[in-house]
DNA sequence: GATGAATGAGGCTTCATTCAT
DNA sequence: TATGAATGAAGCCTCATTCAT
């Protein structure tokens, strides 16, 4: 019997592609590193991606589509739900996507700084996307009475900031701050921030948002501890 | 009488370089355009710096000492105030700063997002004695019992985030949201945004943060036409 | 049935290499001129030698290796005879190498004369082990009662010298002298001084060394018209 | 009062290029080096040589003029002696001209055994000055009987063979065999030795040398003392 | 599927030199 | 006499890519 390996020597390449790029950037990574450290031969790269921006383009792309799977999902499986609530699982599922692959994560939302025509050519497809999902949340809440009537513009940044900042921080959190934003206890604590952002900023009367997974509660006696031991508090 | 014109050359490389590597990234721009841009001999990139890597870390000193020489300044002159409205001064001139030079600001925070012994070695200097000045600030609010006992860590990735979003999504603001980012309009509301964090995050008792220069009323109408106009609203 | 070309490429760029540091010393050729005498593309250099660094040592450890073949060659065909006649075929033999090889041989001569890293490292290995051969040789002629009891410096000086001077006065032969050192004339009658030089210096007693391939006598007047030919007698 | 310091600059650059030269050869040294070593700014060497290859120029022809310089007077101040003294006498001049500038003469030699056009100009002036001495006096020599008939090339190949060796393994010398060509002993073992040669190789009938400053002696006890010392018989 | 050879373009840096002062 | 600014050319090397196998 044979076991069909998928494409073995292509996902070695995505993994060694997403660490470096990562880390170095991809204008600071080559793709002759990104061979050896995925220990195949260069000339695959342009085999199966065809060119090193082909590369890129595939890992963005991959990143989007994950992206807006878990985010279309949560809002399948939240349509019942106050919108604050939905609101809350849909950036719940985002953060969670991101942290499951915060390498990519961090090097979309570098790249995404650039001035480059792929950058524009992602901001008016896959973000355009995004700001009408987002928007159409925020809007619906307005409607509803739910939400207050904050601009378009303020909202979106104040989600898309708190969606990257533990990733475009993540070396500082680490070398400057000793705290890991990998960790569990860093993104339930700032899960429940942002809960506390939908109540305090956008809510016009408090509500008690449900989260079932995650019963972080910040008065929680063991993660006091948790943190203590971090040396952060 | 002699008008002494302090190296030309050098500022037009100076320039050139930032706005680069401001929109297209330090890995991302060649010696070659920035001396096309400066209009200005490739070589004396090396005169005056040495190499490229001592350009980037002209460029990265020089955004740090202004920055630490305003919000010095800022700590100076509002040694009188209460807590909470020097924690605002001082990040008002920091934010001021940074749009005075938003060019080097945008590249220098996107290059600190990579893991290079560069930055390990600005975060082990700089971005340190960041750390102490605003934890400081924060630890004195605590005693003081003017703020809440939240952690250094928390506070200072909401002031790192704070401080860096506008120039990490101002591609994003113009390409998506059509809204500027440099206008005083966003600059004037982002600061009464930070107003109200420090009165709902921080602060245990509300307080009248006075500011003279920026008198802005988000209610006031003249400004909510000029939002209506910016298509945001 | 296939003829295996071994690799023709890596070869050009050898003997263009070998050409052009034997003329205008290393540092005075360039890896364009190799690439355009060679005929071959600028970046096979690097892809079969690293870099240029890379290519001088390739060349100057290939001497050698051929170098010490020959001689160990030398030596066991060798061991039954008088350590004299020894002493001689094993220099007939270096200075063979190193005729078959006259580029090379006056490159890594000029070469060795230079105050380098590389050239430290080279004299740490290849001439440490070379000067071991020689000196036990005259070790093992002083106590056998052979040779005079000359001190191992003056006898490797004299070696070494005697090894060159073809070489790094090749140019110098041919402009000022009119003499050819590349001529089987000459090489027979230095040949022929060498043993002259084994008999009055090193031998206590003159002896008569056999030398079946080169039969060349001083007198020979066939040659002594050669001589004359060359217009240097 | 003013004192003149004759060229202080000039001289500072002279020596610097002396001694790069002589370490790391005329193409393995830049004219930033030579300022650097000389503490002198760059323009400087233009000022003073002209272009790089002036520098180069006037010192290959300050080494020449000296060299010449020294054998002229001791070809006048040695007239009256037998024709072998003699050549005994010039040869030990042009030795201790050598030593005396051995940096120099190092660096000249090696630069000599290149093929360029500046090389086959100074054959075709100094060195066949040079032949043309030493051939005279080889030719007097035979016709007043004294000397052995032999060919011009091969004795002009010894005696440059010999006054090269010196110095073009000087490095080999010291770093291979712990020996300094430097000291005293070696330079008057190795004139002795050149005695030994005039008077095996050249001299028909065995003639008494007399060396008056250099009363060295083969079987003087202090020398052998001393030459064990060093560690070299 | 995967590879090693080979390439042209362009990377950064250093070169020797010039020129106004 | 001496210098700092500035330059064009060339240095070596690495880049991403192609192609025959």
């Amino acid at each position: 019997m044979i076991v069909v390996e998928t494409n073995k020597t292509k996902n070695k390449i995505i993994d060694a592609a997403t660490a470096l790029f990562n880390n170095q950037g991809y204008d600071g990574t080559s793709i002759r590193e990104i061979a050896k450290l995925a220990d195949v031969n260069i000339a695959n790269i342009s085999y199966y991606f065809n060119s090193k921006k082909g590369l890129l383009e595939y890992l963005i792309t991959k990143y989007f589509e994950g992206y807006f799977q878990r985010v279309d999902e949560a809002i399948s499986d939240n349509r019942e739900k106050h919108i604050s609530e939905m609101l809350y699982c849909v950036i719940k599922s985002a953060l969670n996507y991101q942290f499951e692959n915060s390498g990519l994560t961090r090097f979309v939302y570098r790249e995404l700084s650039l001035d480059t025509i792929l950058v524009r050519e992602i901001m008016s497809t896959y973000l355009m996307r995004e700001k009408y999902i987002y928007s159409s949340i925020l809007n619906v809440g307005i409607k509803r009475g739910e939400f207050e009537d904050i601009s378009t513009s303020s909202f979106l940044i104040s989600v898309k900031s708190f969606l990257s900042t533990p990733f475009l921080f993540q070396h500082y959190s680490q070398e400057v701050l000793q705290w890991s934003v990998q960790s569990h206890l860093f993104q339930s604590k700032y899960m429940s921030d942002f809960k506390l952002w939908i109540n305090r900023y956008l809510c016009i009367n408090r509500i008690q948002i449900k989260d079932e997974e995650n019963s972080y509660d910040v008065n929680d006696s063991t993660l006091e501890n948790e943190i203590a031991v971090c040396g952060v508090v």
